[in-house]
DNA sequence: ATACCACTTT
């Protein structure tokens, strides 16, 4: 095929003509018709000089720097680097320095490291311009040693520095053990005379949030006296990256005041700084911003984490090119509703327009598949993870072991860890916090002594996970050595850790305890205050518990339901009518919120127990959702503490055309009827009992020796009494 | 003529 006429030219052209041609391809960011052309070139056996492998060059590098372009890194990008690496050696331009460092700057944008590294050894002239590239480049990719080596060894040679050096090397010192390093880098710019750059500054504050230094990066973004909109998006992100949303949104809003205009880095940087997404959404349709797919993959996400699946959707359907980010992030907010569905059909989207899923995607989808009839579903997406090779990534293997196990097939999820080949402790994670999720605690102690052999040591996520394990069990001393364990390791007692172990001291019937740990947590986050008063509750410490959440709103924190529920609950406990009918009223009015079955159930009971029947009767009868089981229940048992029989008739019919296979209430009415001493009665419900093959209630109770000598005794004087194997593994723990 | 700072999804 004549590939000139595909470009459009006949006769042999001249190379001033085809350098113009080629900026015109610059100029639109057109790769692929560069790259033709100079194919076209060689056809017609003109010969290439430096200005033309400069320009060939320019046009791979601004295209392949553009986001719009998402083949960065394929191989095609790649071999097309090599070829024109080979022609021009062939045509002898490689003798220009500047056509060399082209290339290098090329390679390293690419990700091919080895290859520019090459080339730059092999370069017979360097100038502080290529050194520029090649520090640069190992510093984009992430070779930060290698970086502040290079830079070192520059200085050596007798090459001096330019700003854009350090503003190339700087960012490689953007870590935690890097921060001497960067401040010596900063110094030396000082002393250098390198510092009047304002790009200088703004690397070197980037640097310095990345550290956490957030006090340092603030000194120098105020130090820079014109401050552009990558100074200004620079703060943004700081702020952002260290969890002050405030200042970050504040320093936006400083930004438009000084008539700073904002671009889509600013928009992304807000969004990922919590900012809210329908005020930054307005500002970028404003501004016409909306129209990058960047900033509607950002806002996509921050409408999924406010579950705002709607703006998501519209805003998805606006992307002209649609990508597997967008689409993921789309995913995860219908995941996070619980509507498979939905996430299913993103699913036939995405292979309707012939997309893979990646692992992220892949972990996503997994993760929404929590009902057991989802099961055949996630046997189908692990096939698919095994075809596309996806299952290998560690990632999704984790994702596949807590998908098993979510659905109690722990064995399954125990062979999904022994096929991986290094397993992290995210992978034992995965594992034992599936099985507690599962409701098999002594299975994840079981994993958790596998893992401690292995040789690894438990983080947080571990003791968490263990520690509502021994909720379920009840096993305190157990309990006390993960507490121990934290206090010896100096783990931190931070939201995870400090509630489960609050949870557990109060399941394992240790309030004070429990109180101990709370008081020491600094700044309780929100489900730390609902399980503190949840546990005052359970204990019947009512006074306690409305203390506590009085003090935690005036700590600032905003309650959830869970957080009436403990309200309620504690109100109920103690019999304090007034107080609960005051909190269910600031719960609907002040805090918005639209009460829960359980909600309900709980003023049904506190109306109950106080023999306020009416109102318990009126209220189900305001309530905006039918009642279920639970609430005709509570109101049962209280019949029974009142011994209202006729009242509790009707509540046990109605229980029973609820659900006639719970006989829960059946001995709740036997119970009712015995109180009252009619015999006849009783026996008549015990008969019925009988003949729907109900047993009433099974229930099983979990105690615990409290001490090692009593647990001896036991065990020396009746070994069968109690499983003696069971305990062995605690005993030689650590 | 060649090099540079700010950036999202589990």
């Amino acid at each position: 095929m004549n590939l000139a006429s595909s470009i459009g030219l006949s006769t042999k052209p001249s190379l001033p003509c085809l350098h113009s041609l080629l900026n015109s391809y610059i100029e639109s960011r057109n790769r692929k018709q560069a790259l033709l052309l100079f194919r076209q070139l060689l056809e017609y056996n003109v010969k290439p000089n430096d200005l033309t492998f400069s320009l060939l060059l320019k046009a791979c590098t601004s295209s392949s720097s553009s986001s719009s372009s998402p083949a960065l890194n394929s191989l095609n990008v790649k071999r097309e680097a090599n070829q024109i690496h080979t022609h021009l050696l062939k045509s002898g331009v490689d003798r220009f320095m500047y056509v060399s460092t082209a290339l290098l700057d090329l390679y390293m944008k690419l990700g091919c490291v080895r290859n520019a590294h090459r080339l730059f050894d092999d370069m017979p002239d360097r100038d502080v311009v290529s050194w520029n590239a090649l520090i640069c480049g190992f510093s984009r990719n992430g070779c930060d040693f290698e970086a502040l080596k290079l830079f070192v060894q520059m200085c050596k040679e007798g090459f001096f520095p330019h700003q854009t050096t350090l503003v190339s090397l700087v960012p490689s010192c953007g870590r935690q053990e890097l921060v001497s390093q960067g401040k010596s880098i900063h110094g030396f710019g000082i002393k250098a005379g390198l510092y009047s750059d304002s790009h200088v500054k703004n690397a070197l504050t980037s640097m310095y949030a990345k550290c956490a230094d957030l006090e340092a990066a603030e000194h120098l973004f105020e130090e820079i006296v014109e401050k552009s909109v990558v100074s200004w998006n620079t703060m943004i992100g700081a702020y952002g990256q260290n969890g002050f949303f405030d200042e970050a949104v504040l320093a936006f809003k400083r930004m438009q005041e000084e008539n700073v205009p904002a671009n889509l880095v600013t928009m992304v940087s807000l969004l990922s700084a919590n900012a809210h997404p329908e005020s930054t959404h307005c500002h970028a349709t404003k501004t016409g911003l909306v129209n990058d797919a960047s900033v509607i993959t950002s806002l996509i996400c921050q409408y999924a984490t406010r579950r705002n699946t709607e703006s998501g959707k519209l805003l998805y359907k606006s992307l002209p090119q649609k990508n597997l980010v967008s689409l993921t992030a789309l995913m995860s907010s219908y995941t996070e509703k619980g509507d498979l569905f939905q996430v299913m059909s993103c699913f036939a989207h995405l292979q309707q327009l012939e997309m893979k899923l990646d692992a992220v995607a892949m972990v996503c989808i997994l993760h929404g598949m929590k009902d057991p009839m989802d099961f055949r579903l996630g046997l189908a997406f692990h096939a698919y993870g095994l075809k596309s090779g996806l299952s290998a990534d560690s990632l999704v293997a984790n994702g596949l072991i807590s998908l098993y196990s979510r659905f109690d097939k722990i064995e399954t999820a125990f062979s999904l860890l022994s096929e991986i080949h290094e397993k992290t402790l995210i992978s034992w994670n995965s594992l034992i916090s599936g099985c507690v999720q599962a409701g098999r605690p002594s299975d994840a102690l079981e994993v958790f002594f596998q893992m401690k052999m292995s040789g690894h040591s438990p983080d947080a996520i571990t003791i968490s996970s263990l520690l509502s394990g021994c909720c379920q069990l009840g096993y305190l001393q157990f309990g006390e050595r993960l507490h121990n364990y934290i206090l010896r390791n100096n783990l931190e007692v931070e939201d995870f850790v400090g509630t489960a172990l609050i949870d557990m001291y109060i399941k394992c019937g240790r309030i004070e305890h429990a109180e101990r740990v709370f008081k020491s947590i600094e700044e309780p986050c929100l489900a730390t205050w609902n399980s503190m008063i949840s546990g005052y509750s359970l204990y019947g410490l009512e006074h306690e518990a409305l203390a506590c959440f009085s003090e935690m709103q005036k700590q600032g924190i905003k309650p959830d339901k869970i957080t009436f529920l403990g309200v309620l609950a504690a109100c109920t406990h103690g019999g304090l009518v007034q107080e609960g009918r005051k909190h269910f009223q600031i719960m609907r009015e002040q805090f918005n919120m639209v009460p829960d079955l359980q909600h309900y159930a709980c003023m049904v009971g506190l109306f109950g127990r106080a023999g306020l029947f009416e109102e318990a009767l009126m209220f189900i009868r305001n309530m905006e959702m039918e009642p279920d089981f639970a609430v005709w229940a509570t109101l049962l048992s209280a019949c029974c503490i009142h011994q209202e029989v006729k009242l509790g008739e009707y509540v046990a019919r109605k229980l029973f055309f609820l659900d006639s296979n719970n006989g829960g209430f059946f001995v709740l009415m036997s119970n009712l009827y015995a109180v009252k001493g009619m015999w006849d009665e009783v026996a008549r419900v015990r008969e019925m009992m009988r003949e729907s093959g109900g047993d009433g209630c099974s229930g099983i109770s979990v105690i615990e020796m409290t001490s090692l000598e009593d647990m001896n005794v036991n065990l020396s004087s009746s070994k069968s009494s109690l499983n003696a194997n069971a305990w062995q593994p605690l005993l030689s723990l650590y």
